[in-house]
DNA sequence: GAATTATGCCCAT
DNA sequence: TGGGCCTAATTCC
C-alpha cells in the first residue's frame, strides 16, 4: 500500500534506532524462523529503501529484503522520542491507512498503544501477525503483512535492485537516472499510465502518484510512451523527483499546489484536499471543473481528468 | 457480523 | 486478463 515515500522514511526510522545495534531477530508469528535465525544476534548495518522495497543489510553481508505490498506495516516501539515519562513511545508506517494522525503523517499512526503513543512495557507484547521483529535494547521494529520478506546473499540483492528502474531518493546522480527513466519511458508503446507504474521503468510511484503526477503533466494516462515527448517524460522525472522529496519530509502526498497555508494545515487531517484527481470520482476537476473519471487500468484504478489532460 | 476496500505484485492461462 | 495472496479498518447490512 505504501508508495516510495513510506518505504524511504522506514529505512530513515530503522537508520535512526537500529543501525549499528546488536539485533535480536525474531518471527513471533513463525513464519520466517529459519530467516530471522540467519540473521539473529547480528549488527545492523545499513537500512536502505529503493522504490517500494526495503533492504537491511547486516554485518555477515547478509540482507532482509522486505516489500510492503498492498498490506504490510512496520511498527516501532520506544524509538519515537520525546516520551512522556511512564511509558515507551509507538507508532506505525505502511498499510492500512490510518484514521488517526497523530504526528508523523497520514500512513503513520498512533498504534498500537491506547494512550498518547505510549505502551506501558517494554518490549510490548507483539500485536498480530508479525512476520519478523527487530529489536535492540531500546528500540523494537515489528514488520506485519508483507508480501516479501527473505534473507539474500550479496549478489542475490544486487539481483533484485538491478530488477528496478531509477529511485530519485536513492541515487546520487540525478540526471542519468532521469536519462534511464527517459528511455524506458519512450520506448515502448504502453500506455504512459502503466509504465508508471511498472517498477522497472522508474521505482516507486504507485497509483496515487501515477494519477497525481500524469494530472499535474497535463498527460492522457492512455499515450503511448513511444507518442510521449522527450521533454513531456524528462519533466515527469523532473516532478517525480520534486514529489517524492516532499512525500519523504511531510509523510504523506500532497501534489496540490495551489492550498493556502491554512489549507495546507487542514491536509494534515483531511486526506480529501490532497489530491487533484487521485479518489475524486465524479467530483469537479478543480481546473475544469469536468467530472474526475475513473476507469480500470491493467487491473489498478486510474484517476484522471478528461478535459485537462490530453 | 459480513462484505468491501486498499498507496502491490506475482503467477498461470 | 484473472486469480491469488497478505492484513485490518471501514462500510454495509
Amino acid at each position: 500500500m505504501p508508495e516510495g515515500h513510506t518505504v524511504h522514511r522506514i529505512a530513515r526510522q530503522l537508520t535512526q534506532d537500529l543501525v549499528g545495534r546488536r539485533l535480536a531477530v525474531s518471527s513471533p508469528q513463525g513464519r520466517f524462523a529459519a530467516g530471522a535465525a540467519r540473521i539473529d544476534g547480528q549488527v545492523l548495518v545499513a537500512a536502505d529503501a529503493v522504490g517500494k522495497q526495503l533492504f537491511c543489510t547486516f554485518e555477515s553481508g547478509d540482507v532482509l529484503r522486505v516489500h510492503l505490498g498492498l498490506y504490510g506495516a512496520w511498527d516501532f516501539y520506544g524509538s519515537l522520542t520525546p516520551l512522556v515519562p511512564g511509558g515507551f513511545a509507538a507508532g506505525s508506517m505502511g498499510a492500512p491507512r490510518l484514521r488517526r494522525i497523530v504526528r508523523m503523517g497520514e500512513d503513520e499512526r498512533e498504534s498500537p498503544a491506547e494512550e498518547g503513543g505510549l505502551v506501558a512495557t517494554f518490549p510490548p507484547e507483539p500485536v498480530g501477525q508479525v512476520r519478523v521483529r527487530l529489536a535492540s535494547d531500546s528500540t523494537v521494529a515489528d514488520l506485519r503483512g508483507p508480501s516479501a520478506c527473505e534473507v539474500l546473499d550479496p549478489a542475490g540483492t544486487a539481483a533484485a535492485i538491478e530488477r528496478l528502474g531509477p529511485d530519485p531518493a536513492s541515487t546520487d546522480d540525478l540526471a542519468a537516472a532521469g536519462d534511464v527513466m527517459v528511455d524506458r519511458l519512450t520506448s515502448r508503446n504502453v500506455a504512459v499510465g502503466q509504465l508508471l507504474m511498472d517498477q522497472s521503468v522508474v521505482a516507486g510511484i504507485g497509483n496515487i502518484y501515477r494519477a497525481e503526477l500524469l494530472f499535474r503533466a497535463r498527460l492522457d494516462p492512455h499515450t503511448p510512451g513511444r507518442r510521449v515527448p522527450t521533454d513531456v517524460a524528462r519533466a515527469l522525472w523532473d516532478d517525480w523527483t520534486v514529489q517524492l522529496a516532499d512525500g519523504i519530509e511531510r509523510g504523506f502526498i500532497l501534489t496540490r499546489d495551489d492550498l493556502s497555508d491554512a489549507q495546507r494545515d487542514d491536509a494534515v487531517t483531511d486526506s480529501s484536499l490532497r489530491h487533484w484527481v487521485y479518489h475524486r470520482t465524479g467530483f469537479p476537476c478543480l481546473v475544469s471543473g469536468t467530472p474526475v473519471v475513473v476507469e480500470e487500468m491493467a487491473g489498478r484504478k486510474l484517476y484522471w481528468c478528461p478535459a485537462c489532460q490530453v
